[in-house]
DNA sequence: GTCTATATCCAGATAGAC
DNA sequence: GTCTATCTGGATATAGAC
């Protein structure tokens, strides 16, 4: 496979799942057809299928590559902060900024139900980002930093009230951009756990 | 109208709805036809056209419902508790009670997509029992039992935490039941935001 | 108001040339 | 790997008797 090749390959694919990342936040998967998503990435039927295999497979590949990067980013929150606290208010400080930047890519994550057209598919809670996000506040509460607690509970209290604003703001209740909520949600956060 | 006339239409239109929530909350809108609720309620095509009109009616009439029962219950709180601290509580409990006994309600207002299938329908964040608790919060705030903030905020921090559990719940990670751990959260929720 | 039978449409998916 | 043309099933919704 020469260079060339790889390239136009990739894009394809970029194109489609470009165009039904959109299509499928703003209207729902269900509401876009494959006529749809031809329209939007420009690919022909054929070649969508000949990528993805049916429609499911266009959701599918959309989830997995948005769980890596996450997963990514929250790998590096790990290496660059070293208290349960720096990690835990970066972890918001970057879904904040997601939201603001790429809604599609926020909204397809937390609050598509991807059970309704991926059956086999595990929750997005226990997904790898979630469960990272439970482990740092674990760590938390093996160093002393949190209070001693259940840990699902713990970690409720610490992400909910972010992620509720994060919910409010892509439904456009908020007005103004999640950055102006940052250091309030936050101090309401550490202190519901803090030590 | 006489009575009995009266009563088989209004047990034609329960067993609709009732089949609905669940086939609605278990499948999804989208997987589950009209058929489908044929099957589950016993009731015929014709007739469930007459009640609703469209299969959007269904879901309509339904939402309708449980929004009103909701705000209900709320209005009760609201006569039966004096503090806002009190209230929050009681939402909270109450919240935690039906989705242990009726799952399917706590899953249908809260995590449906109603935008996906009723486009006219405002987000469920801004009606009634959701704004009546923003509210409870806010005259928290008037009478200096809460810290000064910014409302949403407030509120996202006081009821977040429990939305995740509910969450969690409903997609089976949790496996105890909520009045488990009623009792750490509030005190998580009330610590975040207490003067 | 309830039912059965049926019309209509358009979705997802495939075939097969290039 | 990409495209156009096409098949097929099953969905929503209606007609019209009772």
């Amino acid at each position: 496979m020469n260079a060339s090749t790889a390239r136009s390959t990739r894009n394809a694919r970029e194109q489609v799942l470009d165009a039904a990342i959109r299509l499928f936040t703003q209207q729902g998967y269900f509401n876009t057809s494959i006529p749809d998503i031809v329209r939007e990435s420009g690919i022909s039927t054929g070649s969508i299928y000949h990528h993805f295999g049916d429609k499911e497979g266009i959701a599918r590949a959309l989830f997995e590559s948005l769980v890596a990067r996450m997963e990514r980013a929250f790998d590096a929150i790990d290496r660059e902060h070293a208290t349960a606290r720096e990690r835990c208010r970066a972890v918001i400080e970057l879904l904040f900024r997601i939201t603001e930047d790429e809604p599609e890519v926020m909204s397809y994550m937390l609050f598509v139900k991807h059970r309704e057209f991926m059956p086999e598919m595990a929750p997005v809670c226990s997904s790898r980002p979630f469960r990272h996000m439970r482990e740092m506040v674990e760590r938390g509460m093996a160093t002393g930093e949190v209070r001693s607690m259940d840990p699902m509970v713990a970690a409720a209290a610490v992400f909910g009230g972010a992620l509720r604003l994060i919910n409010l703001r892509l439904d456009g209740i908020l007005e103004r951009p999640l950055g102006d909520y940052l250091d309030e949600i936050w101090d309401c956060a550490w202190r519901s756990v803090s030590a």
